[in-house]
DNA sequence: TGTACATCAGTGAACGCGCGTTCACTGATGTAC
DNA sequence: TGTACATCAGTGAACGCGCGTTCACTGATGTAC
């Protein structure tokens, strides 16, 4: 029964499954998701390979309880990143900086919910609420900047029909009341924020960035002037 | 003997090896890199999977041949892209959508150069020249713009001197006579525009963008702003 | 409280598959005299 | 031009491996009377 008392068998129940899935996640973290084998996580478990069949009818299962978990793990550090209170563009770059921070600690787990997908697999539709956390987090700081004045003379680009329709979109899921000018300048610092992570740990700063930490800080401060955080830069003529 | 007129064995050589590249590469867009199979190009092309090994001393070497003609394949479109005069808004305009257009017609090459490291293989350094070209075609536009007094009030941020040292290296390499304010906001509209790609072919923005190439025009625009090609936004106060 | 039955976690063997790579070989192409 | 030899592209069998998934089963745990 749904909701019911847990029984014995219940409790047990989930606490394999957790175990199978904090196995699954230690590989993954030494081998990426391509690598991750059914068989290779009962063997370090000491069960038979058939046994992970009685928690997850298939392995796409065992992927999406794991990219499930990544969204949450970094969700919930996003969270925590967000101070409350102190000037927004300070809570910004923490931000910022505490999202690189969890990716370069868990390089594989990023490259699972914001690198390539893997091929045959298709993310079921219960990813999109664990996903948004982190992407509310950044959106939740831009609301209150806004609505507490503390986004100066952020430059407003005009926006066609087309682009209007899609930034409003975004404007009632994450920044209600944003105008939309504003709110398309957030979806370019979002885009520009996890484009520099991306390109730092999948190899394309290789060879010429010796500091990417630096490089990143610099980059935060350019998307603060993006969104009208930082005073002094990036205002209207 | 290197360099010397080819004779007909090392001419057939020569055409073996691009046909085994080319059926890679019909592969690679079919099922994407972590699928590619020697067994199943050689099959493909009627030849013995031990074949291949006259041509390519490994699989890795394969994949290195593939991700040196995806590199150049973009790197010729972003070259064709730069039109030769017109204002360098427009130019930069029509480069990203062009980057972008070749992203969604080869999104499995697009994933092998700008997405999740492939496990265990190790990119060698004779990558890095044709990753450079479309860089460099950014870059160069930025450094043409300024040279020609199109860059209009661009926000300049102060540099701590680690960024400092970073952005300037960035600057010797790609642009060279720009102040490091402007690389550095350079850099920032560089990786706003692959994170921007990547989240669109990596699903990102599934389930809540339905008109990707509106949202995309409209994240250029914010681009030319950040970097000072478009007046009228984005300028000092 | 005790017994009969149902549930179900976990087993172990098997299926069928594909992979990268090695190796001794054959036979056509090229070279030297 | 003709012959003897060297080169080397391509073959086919084999090695050794790991994978996801199925299936009939055993035996412990839980349930109903």
């Amino acid at each position: 029964m749904e909701g019911a008392i847990p029984t014995a068998r219940m409790r047990a129940k989930a606490e394999v499954r957790g175990e199978i899935i904090a196995e699954a996640r230690r590989q993954l973290a030494i081998e990426g998701a391509p690598a991750l084998s059914l068989r290779a996580v009962t063997r370090q478990l000491g069960m038979a390979s058939s046994a992970v069949y009685r928690y997850f009818p298939a392995r796409d299962d065992l992927i999406t309880a794991l990219i499930v978990e990544a969204y949450d793990s970094l969700g919930e550090v996003a969270e925590a990143a967000v101070t409350p209170d102190g000037p927004a563009v300070d809570r910004w770059g923490a931000l910022c900086r505490a999202i690189r921070t969890w990716a370069l600690e868990h390089p594989h787990e990023y490259a699972l919910i914001y690198g390539s997908p893997i091929p045959g697999y298709q993310a079921p539709e219960l990813t999109i609420g664990p996903a948004s956390r982190t992407t509310l987090a950044l959106s939740g700081l831009v609301v209150e900047a806004f609505e507490t004045g503390q986004l100066v003379g952020v430059g407003e680009e005009e926006l066609t029909p087309a682009a209007a329709a899609e930034v409003g979109r975004v404007a009632d899921l994450a920044m209600p009341g944003v105008p939309l000018p504003i709110v398309a300048r957030a979806v370019a610092a979002w885009t520009q924020l996890f484009g520099q992570i991306s390109f730092e740990l999948f190899g394309q700063l290789q060879g010429v960035v010796e500091d990417p930490a630096a490089l990143f800080d610099q980059s935060v401060t350019v998307m603060e002037a993006v969104v009208g955080l930082r005073p002094g830069s990036s205002n209207r003529a």
